[in-house]
RNA sequence: GUCCCCAUCGUCUAGUCGGCCCAGGACACCGGCCUUUCACGCCGGCGACGCGGGUUCAAAUCCCGCUGGGGACGCCA
């Protein structure tokens, strides 16, 4: 095999993910396995959304879990930078190469032009895709326009006949008519590229050998196929991933699920054991154990093992094998975890202020604070969620609509949070008193508490949407 | 709707080139033992090859169809 290269391309635009240290992991494992390198890139084409505070998050998440890279934007390397922001001309200029060789072209498609021809298309059953109508214009025509100031953007030429074979490790050959891969949108209107340009240009001048990915891109992999096949570069060997699933099959998403791998170190899981976990997600070791170390991994690593059916990420596993590492530890080192793990200064530097009017004598704090560990802790009844006079059919809607308010803030501020609190009562008409004990109740297990936003706040959104979700469950097991 | 992927206990999975599998392990659940209690630990139980056709002496394992699940169809990644 020549040099393996291989790399995770996360975008920084929320909590770190599960979904992200689960294909870091089998990056890695693949990449020491065969003497390779693994390699960290930050793709932040989207602007909006990228942050660095996220990609910041996303650095620590993965070193708390000890998937360390070779080669980042924190570290460098020889093939940087390692953040598309900064590779901005790099895409320009192979964008432009493409234009020249006739393999893309210059679209002047409005958005409103494309969603109507996507209403178009959804009314008349036709399939989905962008129908290549400034495809025919003569580059005459359309170098004017861009010199006349016209809004536009690039877009790849696909054939429109043949198919376009995906090679893929683990599933074989999987072929796409070419009919159906659409004119891929290769750099914005804004001048920055999209992800499958700066994907493709970035693997290919990184030169990674693989590219270990979730399933979730497999159908957008012919657009890289022709991409390759525009610039006559060879593709690197595809290897897709199965999906994290909620319990429910579906894709694992933060509506269903914590997703946020800061959510299980609040939990008190491991690192050790959620990698262990992790790595026994659609795979098994050849001897079928089950507790096994990151390096137990590399050393018996097989990507060919990997199945391909989407396993459910479910606690109960994790939890059991957080237990394992836990009791086979020495006192001392439990007595580190503990403190270094859960009770650090840090940690309990979120509340502290908040518990600081309400407590006479020390010990007082130890109880008051409880709702600020574990998820699991807060043993309410059902019918404590409701206010007076109030029904878990009327409470049900309201705690949906906070699951969503909340599920969709970007930022947990007093405001943010209190923005978000406005918004479920407006919507669904419901006055500060039917929805302020609930909610506190849901987040905090009890009606003696602190001032509630900044309670939400302290308690971060990754337990709060939790138990947001908690609460949902118990107000419908009071319908039935 | 169109395209693509997938299919063993509730969940994570073993099941190399079909026979040793009327399917093995683990979690969860249930029962017992240990124990002043609980937990840990130990022992036991419940529990699956989605369906229908082939191929074969023989199929969970190969082929086809169906069904089911999932993903993608963005100037998001």
């Amino acid at each position: 095999m020549t040099d393996v290269r291989v790399r995770i391309a996360p975008s920084p635009t929320g909590d770190p993910h599960v979904g992200t240290a689960y294909i870091a992991l089998f990056n890695i494992a693949f990449a020491r396995k065969h003497g390779g390198r693994f390699i960290l890139r930050i793709e932040d084409t989207d602007q909006v959304r990228s942050t660095r505070e996220s990609e910041e998050a996303i650095f620590e998440a993965l070193r708390w879990l000890g998937l360390t890279w070779d080669e980042g934007p924190d570290i460098g390397g020889p093939y940087g930078p390692y953040r598309q922001s900064e590779r901005r001309e790099i895409y320009a200029e192979h964008a432009k190469q493409l234009v020249a060789s006739g393999e893309a072209y210059p679209c002047f498609c409005s958005s409103e032009t494309l969603s109507a021809m996507r209403e178009e298309q959804m009314r008349n059953k036709l399939p989905l895709g962008y129908d290549g109508r400034c495809r025919k214009l003569t580059a005459e025509e359309a170098r004017n326009r861009i010199a006349a100031g016209e809004s536009h953007v690039i877009r790849l030429r696909v054939p429109a006949e043949g198919e376009t074979i995906v090679r893929d490790r683990l599933r074989g050959d999987v072929s796409f008519q070419n009919s159906q891969v659409d004119d891929q949108v290769l750099i914005k209107a804004d001048g920055s590229p999209t992800y499958h340009l700066a994907n493709v240009v970035d693997d290919h001048l990184m030169q990674i050998s693989h590219v270990i990915r979730g399933e979730e891109w497999i159908s957008s992999t012919p657009k890289h196929v022709q991409l390759y096949r525009a610039f006559g570069w060879q593709a690197p060997e595809f290897i897709h991933l199965p999906l994290l699933r909620n319990p429910d099959k579906s894709k694992l998403s933060k509506r269903k699920n914590p997703v946020s791998i800061n959510y299980y170190r609040r939990l008190g899981v491991l690192p050790e054991a959620l990698v262990n976990f992790l790595g026994m997600m659609g795979y098994s070791m050849p001897d079928e154990r089950e507790k096994f170390s990151v390096d137990e991994l590399i050393a018996e690593f097989e990507i060919d093992r990997v199945k391909l059916s989407g396993p459910v990420f479910g606690l109960d596993k994790l939890k059991w094998l957080t237990g394992l590492y836990l009791r086979e530890m020495s006192e001392e080192a439990l007595l580190d975890r503990i403190l270094g793990e859960l009770y650090t200064r840090e940690s309990l530097a979120r509340f502290v202020k908040l518990l600081q009017p309400r407590i006479e004598v020390l010990g007082d704090f130890h109880q008051q604070s409880g709702f600020f560990y574990g998820p699991d802790g807060l043993g309410y009844a059902p019918e404590e969620l409701l206010p007076k006079k109030r029904s878990a059919a009327e409470m049900l809607p309201v705690f949906r609509k906070l699951s969503e308010q909340f599920d969709a803030l970007r930022s947990f501020t007093v405001e943010s949070v209190d923005e978000a609190i406005k918004v479920v009562m407006e919507e669904t008409g419901y006055k500060a008193r039917d929805v302020f004990l609930p909610l506190r109740i849901a987040v905090t297990g009890s009606k003696a508490s602190p001032e509630l936003h900044e309670t939400i706040v302290a308690i971060g959104p990754e337990l709060c949407r939790q138990r947001i979700r908690l609460a949902l469950e118990k107000l419908s097991s009071l319908q039935s």
